[in-house]
DNA sequence: TGTTTGAATATTGTCTACAATCTACCATAA
DNA sequence: TTATGGTAGATTGTAGACAATATTCAAACA
């Protein structure tokens, strides 16, 4: 492994190899088993059984389950073990107040924007969306959204923020998880999707802070609240 | 330990035995170890001495480590160990920014208080406050305003957000106990302290929402901001 | 038939021990 | 003098084992 000195000799900006712990690995794991469906809420989360399927050890295994209990995707009870965060629509009025809360105030103090940089994160993963759309890639989609998403809230620079952001948003995945029968009805079509998304930034781009709370307040929210139905699921909005 | 149907057998409510887990009571005891100033932000967190100290095992130490991370009173850099977080600047700004918008969706959720039960923890606390003002006792001040503050925020109903502004509210902590220079000077007796917090529960009782935004606007933050000086310390507001 | 008790099984909580990695220090070579 | 390599000690990461607790089921009792 290259030094700081030897960086330096080579003239190469640092590079630093950084190995995921097995605690980083299994919760990613179980994360994506619950942000696919193949976990569902309510969903016991033993951990013998996940050590065997994992192939690790139980203190990691325990370590990985508290990173996803923080990120609110998993509960879990004193000796009574844990399962995947069940979804009332409660949780649902929660996370959506949460998340605009959220993105309220990375308007509010990203925008205008301090540093290009990060409105060209921004500007990357609305392209990323665009490719995706093309190709007619509807995960991909998803996954360019959400870096989208992230990138809007980082205008602030606000770490914690960022932070709750993101684990607010594995949240709201698993919501969009759960809609297969909603999913199948195409609210929007994929590039419908990606224009509403530059709208977006092109307001934020004129930095003009009231349009953009305005638009992030028709976003999602009063279409979404419009379609709360009694259910415990989370309609579908990609973005 | 009675079961629930012993319990109705007897006519008495449920009074479930909960003892804490070695990783919550350690996680406890690093907490006060930090905010009662033993630990200073930057300090090492050595698992095997706190081990030692504790007299537990090193895997639930690593589990409440965790826990305090989440809270963000601790970082952790894999392979490197934990250390109390520091406290830059932009951590403070980051703190004040997002208690802000936490209390802020607390009070457009909660007010007009919808549940009388959640107003009356508000005027208990306020009550706890006024009576350790009145024993001159600004420990138990602190510990009061921080219980009003969690039952306005409770205001909402809305459980994510009391757990993360829970979390916050930790690090403010974090910042108030570096003050000890700064603690030395009044800004407001203690009285005077109680009485601004009993304006603003007049204004919630009132259920003027505009108004109580507007008290919050001017609770702490004006007067903060005017005192940051380039110090890495958050200077002191009891509540 | 409903309730209680006891035993077995499953699972969680924590401990001990080993492996891997990092840091500090010293000796040697350029 | 600076850079490199090696070693020892400190510390973190994880595996495996034991203890404690919860759940389930069957038998006994009212």
């Amino acid at each position: 492994m290259a030094t700081s000195a030897g960086a330096a000799a080579l003239d190469l900006p640092p590079r630093p190899i950084d190995p995921p712990s097995v605690v980083q690995l299994a919760a990613d794991a179980i994360r994506s088993m619950i942000l696919a469906g193949e976990l569902r809420p309510g969903d016991r989360l033993v951990e013998e059984r996940l050590t065997a399927l994992f192939g690790i050890s139980r203190p990691p295994l325990r370590e990985a389950l508290r990173l996803l209990q923080h990120e609110g995707l998993v509960v879990r009870a004193a000796r009574r073990g844990a399962m995947v965060a069940p979804l009332s629509e409660q949780d649902v009025h929660e996370i959506v107040t949460l998340r605009h809360a959220y993105e309220r105030l990375a308007i509010e103090l990203g925008v205008p924007v301090l540093d290009p940089s990060r409105l060209e994160r921004c500007r990357e993963a609305l392209q990323s969306m665009a490719d995706a759309a093309h190709r007619d890639d509807r995960a991909a989609l998803v996954e360019a959204s959400f870096s989208f998403h992230l990138a809007v809230v980082a205008l602030a620079g606000h770490r914690r923020l960022e932070e709750a952001y993101r684990s607010l948003y594995f949240q709201m995945r698993l919501c969009m998880a759960l809609n297969t029968s909603i999913r199948t009805e195409r609210y929007e079509t994929l590039q419908d999707n990606v224009e509403r998304h530059r709208r977006l930034l092109e307001l934020i781009e004129r930095a003009d802070q009231e349009a953009v709370l305005a638009e992030l307040q028709s976003h999602g929210d009063t279409t979404f609240l419009a379609q709360v139905q009694g259910q415990t699921t989370c309609p579908g909005k990609v973005g």
